[in-house]
DNA sequence: CACAAAAACAGAATTGACTCAATTTTAGAA
DNA sequence: TTCTAAAATTGAGTCAATTCTGTTTTTGTG
């Protein structure tokens, strides 16, 4: 039915996306020019536009990688988690912290976040919006994992724990991207001494 | 030195403004043309950009006047809270809420934060984020105020809790402002929802 | 009042994302 | 192999934000 049509699609695709990870890195979001990464990618400005709606769904396409290999990093914590729930916490938002800037710088970041704010309806902004409510049961999860290893007190209600949890975290996320200068560091501290409230209120 | 000038300039900016905020509540952000603005303010759109560094910024001192309606309604509750910590935040998130679509438009919500993630250090990026952080100041006030009433447990990490709920509410209005069908009511009762874990844990 | 410097204005030109009609390539049937 | 419809590609054209440069207005001084 369609072997040379979809390798050549595939193979446009992955062009398309490595010319503009590229540009994205070393000239910025804006910076990266639709024209340059079509001549980079070695197809024309129209067929970019043929696989992507617009410039913000090909960072998508970027951020989704990124934040999929994160969940999947979390999934090891929520199965197995440390026996102890500030260290439980810690230990998966670290995961979600320490891996956010592997492929994506803050500007990238940034950009990512504002179109999906500036365009929750386009493909990118339904899918930023479902990448941060998998993040968002993972953590109700590791919460629900927690109680059944009789850590957290049961009469807790999870999922507006976890979501509270996240969007804390997600804010404080925010912030972070923002302020060029800010360290990993002083984010994990800071966000470990906004938890040690919950921690203290839901242990058993 | 300057009667004329001074005078000029402050009536441009005036019918900048009217038009422009007349002009994105019909229009929207992205459908309200600069060419449109200037014709209405009746200056050119040299001017406009005399003014202001970018259209952003037009909205940015429209978002402005609104936070600090809101910030000057909280300074009451604040002085006078309600005698018990669940009422205390809803009352002061509830003003912040209950304001919010007042001058401002969902969308409007959403290009004026977009652009503030987007531009941190523009004129509006940085106003933005102080906007943020007096909200964050008077949320942590109100705490204060709990603790000195004998409301809130007085060995509770105010600056953290504040944080932690000003985060919380900010997350969950951005997710409100990205969908046009969200109610404010669903959004209170939600914050509700996830303020109760809080309250359980700080109250005397 | 006249005038030079400073400030502000105007609108044409530039720029870059996105669209669209025409052309080329592929798939599958005869 | 040849042909046709469908799918995909192309790049010139459109549109709106922003910039730039020459002109006009205001100010303060002699």
């Amino acid at each position: 039915m369609s072997g040379l049509r979809a390798r050549q699609k595939a193979d446009r695709h992955r062009r398309i996306i490595e010319a503009a990870a590229a540009l994205f890195r070393d000239a910025g979001y804006e910076g990266a020019k639709i024209e340059t990464i079509a001549a980079q990618a070695e197809v024309s400005v129209g067929t970019i536009y043929n696989y992507y709606q617009n410039k913000g769904d090909i960072l998508g396409a970027i951020v989704s990688m990124e934040v999929n290999e994160v969940l999947n990093a979390g999934r090891g914590v929520v199965a197995n988690p440390p026996a102890n729930v500030g260290d439980a916490l810690d230990t998966l938002l670290g995961i979600y912290i320490e891996h956010s800037l592997h492929y994506l710088s803050k500007e990238m970041w940034r950009q990512a976040m504002a179109i999906s704010t500036q365009l929750p309806d386009s493909p990118f902004g339904q899918a930023y919006t479902a990448l941060d409510r998998a993040l968002t049961e993972q953590i109700r999860a590791l919460i629900v994992r927690l109680q059944a290893l009789g850590l957290v007190r049961r009469d807790i209600d999870g999922p507006a724990l976890g979501e509270l949890i996240f969007n804390n975290m997600n804010m404080m996320f925010i912030e972070f991207v923002k302020r060029e200068e800010a360290r990993i560091a002083e984010l994990r501290t800071a966000i470990r001494r906004q938890n040690r409230i919950l921690v203290a209120a839901i242990g058993v």
